[in-house]
Formats: structure tokens, C-alpha cells, sequence
DNA sequence: GTTTTAAGATACCGATCGGTATCTTTGCTC
DNA sequence: GAGCAAAGATACCGATCGGTATCTTAAAAC
């Protein structure tokens, strides 16, 4: 019956849910423990403190978004492909979440002041992952000759990223999956812009 | 030295700031009373509850905002200078904000969940009343023929909304503009594209 | 099958939460 | 300047916060 390490788990896995949906500060132990079960004994067992757990649940958190993320980038074989399926991953990111809540980069983003510096770091950490993730796609689109050359990697970096970030804000408002489809379709054909077309050659 | 009025407003614009930086359930009403100035029993004359407090400082928050913003729309003469006019009041949000802790409508959007449907609701609104905004310019440029009549009205505001809000998202994490500033050049770019042009007729 | 160790439960701590009943003080009315 | 209504201060409430010391219990070691 004892297992520590799927009791760390799910300490982790209802802590997400909770901190992504209501917010880091406005969930309490005692949220967590309705959650999962455990007392306040068995989470201090495994964290030394909410402001461990609030960032081991982050990276766990961002871990889960980013997995799911690599596997439909790895589907496809050319640059232009793998953004296309880092698009396509988040036009259903409301009515089918990878996970609760919505984006746990967005959320924490937002949350995090300058009262929360370790938290705040990782935040800015996980925009930095998924900024150079898009930036090397592209470099590698332009090596093998899929992606045009002359393009500006950080002003597109940053089109894609804010892009759907303010658009899943407004569809989470809104609780469709509207907004991310037409900020999905615009990046796409923006996307097609920096594409190189092998037909006309 | 007792006002009545001014107490209020003071308590509005105390809240604004700390609601707007740390957020709505991490403020608490000692927060305020140790800002303002005041004590509970001054707050609580003249708000009754703090939601109350909560959703009048949000509709007081995003007045300080959409008043600034309609200033500068009302400075420009046609439909693309209105819309050029919203993007540049976002590039400098980061380094001389209008309002402390970032845009009003994006930070209380990722905080409210299904627990604050009072908040929520206005955070809607909030959304819905810059959006019919940008349509309402568009249309009417597109009435006076400075806006080409065959666009997506729908369309175009997810994407400037969403654009800045996002971008928003990304220049504040990093405390620099930068992001911003590429996502209205973006924005800018895909405006002109909608701009009829009459150089060439 | 006894011992040992760590996982988890229980019971508590002081501090702070939002909220309220009551009191004092201020400024207006007459 | 006496009376009064409203503004704001004070003192308190029960509930909950994050955190901890201690106890029980389950499973592995031998």
C-alpha cells in the first residue's frame, strides 16, 4: 500500500491541477490535502516547504505541456512541419487541455511578482525553453533550406509565442477554442511567408 | 480633512496597484489599510465587502486604462492612425506603465477561475469592450475607404488583442519592451496590409 | 518473527485572514 | 454652541493560514 515515490507523484499531479487552476497563492495545504488524500504530514514528508512544492509542481507542471509538445514536434520531418504542429497542438488547448487550467507558463507568468523571485526565475526559464525551442526549429528550417534565410528568429520567436499566449487568455475567458483557432490560422499563414516553396523551383 | 469621496478614491487607487501587482486574493485588507493609510473600519464604510472592493477596483483599474487609450485613439484621424495609436500606447507598457503590474483585463483574466464568477463576468466585459472597440474603428475605416471592405473584423481584433496581450505577458516577465515593441512592428505591418493605399490610385 | 526505519496521521502552534460590533471624532445644521 | 449624522478608529470574532513536534503504522532487513 506504501509508495512513496507514487505518493510524491500525486502530491505533484493534484498540485497542479490546483495551483494552474485557482492560482499558486490561493490554493492552500489544506486544498492539497482534500485533493490527494494525504495529510499536511505526508506533503511535508516530501517537500520542505509551499514554496518547494509551488516550484517542484511548476517544472512538473511545464514538464507534462512540454512532453506532450516535443512528441507533435517530432511528427513532422521539416521545419516548417514542426511549427505547423506546435500551431495545430494548441488550437483545441481549451476544450481538450494537456493540462487543467491552461497554459502553466502563461499562469505563473502573470502570478509571479518580484515577491516570489524563485518562482519568477523559473518562469522566465520556461519562456527561454520554448523561445529557443521555436528559434532552433527555424535555424535548422534554414539550414536544410526549408525556412528562408533572411529571417529576424527572435521577432518570430516572440510572434508565436505572445500570439498564442494572449490568444489562449482570451479563449480561456471566453471558454472556446475560437480565439487560438484565429490567432492559429493567422501564424500559419505567416508561417507560409517564411516557408520556401519547392513548386516554383 | 475628512472626505468622504476622496477616501474612496484613494482606497480604489491603493487597491488598483496592489491588486494589480500581487493579485486580488494574494492583497489582503491589511495590505490595503497599511497603503492607504486607513483602517478596516474606514474601508468597509464604503465597500461592502472585499469582491465588492475587488470588482470596483477592477472597473476603476481598467478606467484609468481605457481612458488613457481613448485619448490617444481620438488624436488620430482615420481608422489605421487609430489603430497605429492603440499599438503605440502598448510599446512603452513595460518602462512607463499606465498602470502598475501590467494590463488590468490580462492579469484578473488568469486569475479568475469558476470561484470568482463576479470578477469574471466584468473580466468578460472587459475583453468584449475592446474588442468592439477595434471593430467599431475598422468599420468605420472601412466606411470612409481608408480600411479594405473585404476583411475579417472578427479576425483582426483576436489578433491585435491577442498579440499585445501576450506580448505583454512576455515583456513584463523579462522587464524589458522589447517584446512588445516586435509585436506592434508585427502588427503594424499586417495593419498596412488592410490599409487601402492612395498613393496608388 | 523481531527489529528498524521511514511513511504518513494526529494534534497542535502563532499569525493572519475577512468581517463586524462598538466607540470616538469630525463637520454640518440649526 | 448644542445636537446630530456620518466618517473613521478600535477591539474583537471564528476560521484558516503555513508549519512542526510527536505519534502510529506499514514494510523491508535480518
Amino acid at each position: 500500500m506504501r509508495n512513496p515515490e507514487a505518493t510524491k507523484e500525486r502530491i505533484l499531479r493534484q498540485s497542479g491541477q490546483l495551483f494552474n487552476t485557482q492560482g499558486y497563492k490561493a490554493t492552500s495545504l489544506s486544498d492539497i490535502t482534500k485533493a490527494t488524500g494525504y495529510t499536511k504530514g505526508a506533503i511535508y514528508r516530501h517537500f520542505n516547504s509551499k514554496d518547494e512544492l509551488e516550484i517542484e509542481t511548476l517544472s512538473h507542471l511545464s514538464g507534462l505541456m512540454f512532453d506532450q509538445l516535443r512528441e507533435k514536434i517530432k511528427e513532422a520531418s521539416d521545419a516548417p512541419g514542426k511549427i505547423n504542429s506546435i500551431l495545430t497542438f494548441f488550437e483545441t488547448y481549451i476544450s481538450k487541455p494537456p493540462v487543467k487550467g491552461g497554459c502553466p507558463l502563461l499562469n505563473v507568468a502573470i502570478e509571479v511578482d518580484d515577491a516570489h523571485p524563485a518562482l519568477r526565475k523559473r518562469a522566465v526559464a520556461l519562456l527561454d525553453v520554448l523561445r529557443d525551442s521555436i528559434k532552433t526549429i527555424l535555424t535548422n528550417g534554414i539550414r536544410y533550406g526549408q525556412i528562408e534565410k533572411d529571417i529576424d528568429l527572435e521577432f518570430h520567436a516572440t510572434m508565436i509565442i505572445g500570439g498564442l499566449e494572449g490568444a489562449i487568455m482570451m479563449s480561456k475567458l471566453r471558454g472556446s477554442d475560437e480565439d487560438i483557432i484565429r490567432m492559429t490560422s493567422h501564424l500559419k499563414m505567416q508561417l507560409e511567408k517564411i516557408t520556401v516553396n519547392n513548386h516554383g523551383q
